[in-house]
DNA sequence: GAGAACAAAAGTGTATACACTTTTCGCGTT
DNA sequence: AACGCGAAAAGTGTATACACTTTTGTTCTC
C-alpha cells in the first residue's frame, strides 16, 4: 500500500492550500484533481481523505471536498492547544542545549530573515512554521515534531484566512529572542517567550473579518 | 464522501486493537476484513488508511496493512507528548474549574473503580484512558481532545505490548487524587500529580518483553 | 532429507464501471 | 420577471476488474 503517487497529491495540495493558492471553501473536484495529476479518481480520493484527516479539507457526504475554512472558535483552541505543548517543548529543551541544536537554531531565524527581507510571503509563512517544527526534530522526538507540524499547517491555514499583514517581522524577532533564552539556558524566560509569542501570533489575526470564500450566499450574508 | 460504512470499520478495528484482541503485528488482509463487514476493499482500504494515520497500523508497500508495534522509542516519546500536553492541560483545567466539572470526574474516577472492581478489563484500559480525554471535552477544547483521543490510543497499544499487570488500580488512585487537586484549585499541586501520574505509567511498562502473533477473524467475532 | 527453482495461488495497487445523489438549466406557470 | 418543476448533466460512493507483486507449495536435484 501507501503508493507514493498518493503521497505526492497531498504535498502539492497541502502546499497550495497553506499557500493560500487555493482559497478556504473552494471546491476540490475529484476528477478535475485526478486529471490534474494524471492519476484516477482512487488516488486522488485516497489523498483528499488524509487531507480531512489532517483537518486542511472537508469532507460533505455526497457533496465533495472542500479547502477547510476553520472558524474562529477552532482558530483558538488550536493556539491554545499549540501554547500548552509547545510552552513545555521550550521547557524541555532548554534541559538539553547543545552548542550545535543553537547554531541550527539560529541559521533558521537568519534563513527566516533573508526570506522577510525578500518579501517571499510563501517562504516566509513556511519558515516561521518551520521554526516549531524545527525545534522538535532537535530534540530528538519524531512524535512531537509530526504532531506540531499537523498542528502548525492548520494555523497556517488559519493565519492566511485571518493574519493581518506585517506581523511577520515581529515574529522572527521574537524567534531571536527565544533563541537567546535558549542559549542562555534560561528555562522560566524561554517558556515564558515561547507563551508570549504564541499569544502575540493569535492577537495578530483579526477575527472579525469577512471570511474570504466562494460561497456567494455566505459572502452577502453580511 | 466520508462514508458511515468507513468510519464503523475505523472505530470496530480501533477497539480491537486497543482492546487486544488482535495483536501488534498481525497480518489485516483486505478481503478477509472485507468478507468480515460484508463490504468491497473499498471501504477496507480506506479505514486501513486511516488507521495508519493513526499509527494503529502499518503499511508495506505491496505487503499489506498489519496491527503496528510502536518501538520503545516510540512509546518514549508518545509519552513525552503527554506529558507535555497534559501537564499544561491540568493548569488550563484547575483555572477554569465548575462543581459541575469536577462531580463529572468524580463520577468517571467512580466508574474506573468499578470496572477494575469487576475486572473488566477492556473497559478497565478504555476508561482510564478516557478520563485524560474527558478532561479535555470538559474545557470545552475540541482540538485538544481530538488530539488527545488519538495520543491515548497510541497509548493503549503501547500499554498492551508492555504493560506489567496490576498497575490499573494505582491509576485509578492517581486519577482521585488529580480531581481532589483541581477541586482544591491548588494548581501547582495538580500539574505535578499530572505530571507524575503519567511518569508512573510509563514506568510501569517493561520495555524488554517480545511480541505475540495472532489471526484476525478469530478477534473480530465479538 | 534439505534446498533451489519454478508454477500456482493469494494479495495488493490502480483504474474503471455503475448506481445513486446533487447540481444545473431550461421550460412552463403564475 | 420571479418561482417552481423536471429532466439532463455532473459528481460522489461503492463495487469490480485487472495488472503486477509477494507468498506458497510442489517438484526436481544433489
Amino acid at each position: 500500500m501507501e503508493s507514493s503517487s498518493t503521497t505526492v497529491i497531498v504535498q502539492a495540495l497541502t502546499k497550495a492550500i497553506v499557500e493560500h493558492r487555493l482559497h478556504p471553501g473552494s471546491k476540490l473536484a475529484e476528477q478535475k484533481l485526478a486529471d490534474h495529476f494524471g492519476v484516477s479518481r482512487t488516488l486522488v480520493r485516497q489523498a483528499l481523505l488524509q487531507l480531512s484527516q489532517h483537518q486542511l479539507v472537508t469532507l460533505e457526504p455526497a457533496r465533495g471536498a472542500f479547502v477547510a475554512a476553520p472558524s474562529v472558535a477552532e482558530a483558538r483552541q488550536v493556539f491554545a492547544v499549540r501554547r500548552m505543548l509547545e510552552s513545555e517543548m521550550a521547557r524541555a529543551f532548554v534541559r538539553q542545549v547543545t552548542p550545535a541544536r543553537i547554531k541550527a537554531l539560529k541559521e533558521h531565524v537568519a534563513q527566516e530573515k533573508r526570506a522577510i527581507e525578500q518579501e517571499d510571503a510563501p517562504g516566509r509563512t513556511e519558515l516561521l512554521g518551520d521554526f516549531h517544527v524545527r525545534l522538535a526534530e532537535l530534540m530528538g522526538n519524531e512524535v512531537l515534531a509530526q504532531l506540531l507540524g499537523q498542528l502548525i499547517s492548520r494555523c497556517a491555514l488559519i493565519t492566511l484566512m485571518y493574519q493581518t499583514s506585517g506581523a511577520a517581522e515581529n515574529s522572527n524577532a521574537e524567534h531571536g529572542e527565544i533563541v537567546r533564552a535558549f542559549a542562555a539556558r534560561d528555562e522560566p524566560l524561554a517558556v515564558r517567550l515561547m507563551n508570549e509569542h504564541l499569544l502575540h501570533v493569535e492577537e495578530s489575526l483579526t477575527f472579525d473579518r469577512p471570511v474570504p470564500s466562494n460561497d456567494i450566499s455566505l459572502a452577502l450574508a453580511s
